[in-house]
RNA sequence: GGUCCCAUCGUCUAGCGGUUAGGACGUAGCCCUCUCAAGGCUAAAACACGGGUUCGAUUCCCGUUGGGACUACCA
C-alpha cells in the first residue's frame, strides 16, 4: 500500500456532475485504472450553504453512469470534522497558525482601498504578530504563510511552476463558527487518504502553493505530484458553464447519448494517442498517460460529441439499444414502460435505425415507421407521391403482401421486383410512393425492412389508408 | 490592478530543428442508391506577431499581442 498510487475525485455537492467534473473524474480513473492504483471519491461539503445530499447522489449517479467506479468512499468532509479541529488546534498550538479578529467589514474595506489606490490586495497581517482577543467578535483562524523563499510546483502536465512566498496570503483555515476551509480541508484529506497524485481543473494552480505549505505544515512526508488538466471552455471561450447549453452529465444520458460516446469524447478533449479518435475504456486505460495532455484550454464541440454518439449507436449490440431505448419510447408516447413488446423485435427494429439516428431520442421518434396504427401525411408529400398513378400499384402491393407466404426480407424484395416487371416500371416508381403510403414522409430505412419490421398486417392497414386517402382526393 | 497559466485549420488535435504541416468533427462537391442515412473519394481550411539561437525554426529562448484562471470566513 505504501507506494501504490493513490487518486481522488473531489466534487463539491454544490450542482450536479458536470462536464468538466466529469472529465477530472475520467482523467483520475484513468490513472488510477492504468497504475492499478486506487480512485477515491471525496465529497467536499465543508460549504455548508450550499452543499446537498441531492447533489451527491446526483454526482454519484453520474458517475456510476460514465461506469467511474471508485474503490473508496464517497468520503465527506463533514463526516470529519473533529479530524479537522484537531489539526487546527495543533496549529495554533505550534504558532503555525492564530487567531484573527479582522471583521470583515474592515477587511472589506482595506481591500477595496487598495483597489482604488490600484495596489495589489493582500491581507496586512494586523493581528499576526498581535494576540490582542477583541470584545464581540468570533476570530478566524489564519495560517501563518512563509514570506520569503519560493514554492516549487512540478506539475505533471506543464512542468515547473515558481511562486514568490511573498505573494502568498495568510489564509483564512477555520470560519468564524469554527468550521474549516476548503483549501486546509484539502490538505488534510489528502495527507489522511494517502494520496500520491492530485490531477485537477487548472483553475487550481494558484491554490497549489499555498496547499504545498500547508502539506509541509501538516504532513510527514512529500506533498503529492500534481498534473493541472486544461479547462474547458465553451464556444466564446469562456469556461464552460450552464449558459452554453447542458453541462450536467446526467442531461445527456436524457438527450439520448450513450456514456462510451461522452467519455470517449471526454478523453480527447485535452489528451490524445496519435491520430487515434475512438477508444474503448480499456483502450484508453491501456494508453492513458501525462505526457500528451495538453495544456491548452478546450472548447466544448457539441457536434463532435454527437458524431462520436452517432458511432456508438451504429456499433452498438441492438439487443442492448433496445433495452436502452425503452425509457425513450415512454417518454415520446410510442410505447408503454411497462407494454409486453418483445425485445427480439425491438432490436429487429433498432437494427434498422441505428445508422440514421444520432441519439436514442431521435431512435425513439423513428419508431414511429414501426409502432402506430395511423400516419400524417404532409399535404405537398402526398400530392408528389400519391398520385393517381401510383394507385394501381399501391393496390398491387397491398394484395401481394396480404398473399405472400414468405414474409421476410428477401420475400418482400421479390414483392416489388415483381410489381416493377409487371408495370415495366423501375423501382423508384413504387418504392418512394409506398413510403410516403407506409411512413407518411420520404424518409425511412430500405423499403424492404421497412415492411418486414414493420409485418403485414400494419403494412396492409397503413396501405390501405393511404389508398382511401388517395381515392378521397 | 496583482499572481499564474495558455497560444497549429472554425473546433479537438498530431508534431517533440529539416514534413507537400498529418488526422478527426463540421462545411462543400462527387460516387454509391428505392428515400434518408451510413460508407467511400475529393476540396477549401492552421503554425498570432516581432526579435534572437541555429546552416535551418511550427518546434528552443525573450518580448508583444491575444485568451483564460485565480485573487472569499466558495470549492
Amino acid at each position: 500500500m505504501s507506494d501504490k498510487i493513490r487518486v481522488r475525485f473531489a466534487p463539491s455537492p454544490t450542482g450536479h456532475l458536470h462536464i468538466g467534473g466529469a472529465r477530472t473524474a475520467l482523467f483520475n480513473w484513468l490513472f488510477a485504472r492504468a497504475n492499478k492504483g486506487a480512485f477515491i471519491l471525496r465529497i467536499e461539503d465543508t460549504d455548508l450553504d450550499r452543499s446537498t445530499d441531492e447533489y451527491i447522489q446526483a454526482i454519484i449517479e453520474g458517475m456510476n453512469w460514465l461506469g467511474l467506479t471508485y474503490d473508496e468512499g464517497p468520503h465527506r468532509q463533514t463526516a470529519r470534522f473533529d479530524v479537522y479541529k484537531a489539526h487546527i488546534d495543533r496549529l495554533l498550538a505550534e504558532g503555525k497558525a492564530y487567531y484573527c479578529y479582522c471583521t470583515r467589514e474592515e477587511l472589506e474595506a482595506k481591500k477595496e482601498a487598495a483597489i482604488a489606490a490600484k495596489i495589489p490586495y493582500k491581507y496586512d497581517g494586523t493581528c499576526r504578530n498581535s494576540e490582542d482577543a477583541r470584545e464581540g467578535v468570533s476570530p478566524v483562524v489564519r495560517f501563518r504563510m512563509p514570506q520569503h523563499g519560493a514554492t516549487i510546483v512540478d506539475d505533471l502536465i506543464r512542468g515547473r511552476m515558481v511562486f514568490e512566498n511573498e505573494q502568498l496570503d495568510d489564509l483564512v483555515i477555520a470560519r468564524s463558527d469554527g468550521s474549516p476551509v476548503y483549501n486546509f480541508v484539502v490538505v488534510v484529506d489528502d495527507v489522511d487518504m494517502g494520496i500520491t497524485h492530485v490531477i485537477r481543473g487548472d483553475d487550481h494552480i494558484n491554490n497549489t502553493p499555498k496547499q504545498i505549505q500547508l502539506y509541509k505544515a501538516i504532513g510527514h512526508g512529500e506533498p503529492p505530484l500534481f498534473a493541472h488538466l486544461p479547462m474547458i471552455l465553451g464556444a466564446d471561450k469562456t469556461r464552460l458553464s450552464k449558459r452554453h447549453g447542458a453541462t450536467s452529465v446526467m442531461a445527456y444520458k436524457d438527450m439520448g447519448y450513450l456514456p462510451e460516446a461522452l467519455n470517449n469524447y471526454l478523453v480527447r478533449l485535452g489528451w490524445s494517442s496519435g491520430d487515434q479518435e475512438v477508444f474503448s475504456m480499456d483502450e484508453m486505460v491501456a494508453q492513458f498517460d501525462f505526457s500528451h495532455i495538453g495544456k491548452s484550454a478546450g472548447v466544448f464541440n457539441p457536434e463532435k460529441l454527437l458524431w462520436l454518439n452517432a458511432h456508438y449507436i451504429k456499433t452498438s449490440a441492438s439487443e442492448r439499444l433496445a433495452e436502452l431505448i425503452r425509457p425513450f419510447l415512454a417518454a415520446n408516447g410510442l410505447l408503454a414502460e411497462d407494454a409486453a413488446v418483445d425485445s427480439a423485435w425491438l432490436a429487429k427494429a433498432i437494427n434498422t435505425l441505428k445508422e440514421r439516428s444520432q441519439t436514442l431520442v431521435e431512435m425513439a421518434g423513428q419508431m414511429r415507421f414501426y409502432i402506430g396504427d395511423t400516419v400524417e401525411f404532409d399535404q405537398k408529400t402526398k400530392e408528389k407521391f400519391l398520385t393517381p398513378d401510383a394507385q394501381p400499384l399501391l393496390e398491387s402491393l397491398r394484395d401481394r403482401l396480404q398473399d405472400l407466404a414468405d414474409f421476410s426480407h428477401d420475400g418482400i424484395e421479390s414483392v416489388f421486383k415483381g410489381i416493377c416487371e409487371n408495370a415495366g416500371i423501375g423501382l423508384k416508381k413504387i418504392a418512394q410512393p409506398a413510403r410516403v403510403a407506409l411512413t407518411g414522409g420520404t424518409a425511412s430505412p430500405g423499403i424492404y425492412e421497412l415492411v418486414e419490421v414493420m409485418g403485414r398486417s400494419l403494412a396492409v392497414a397503413r396501405l390501405n389508408a393511404a389508398i382511401e386517402a388517395m381515392k378521397a382526393v
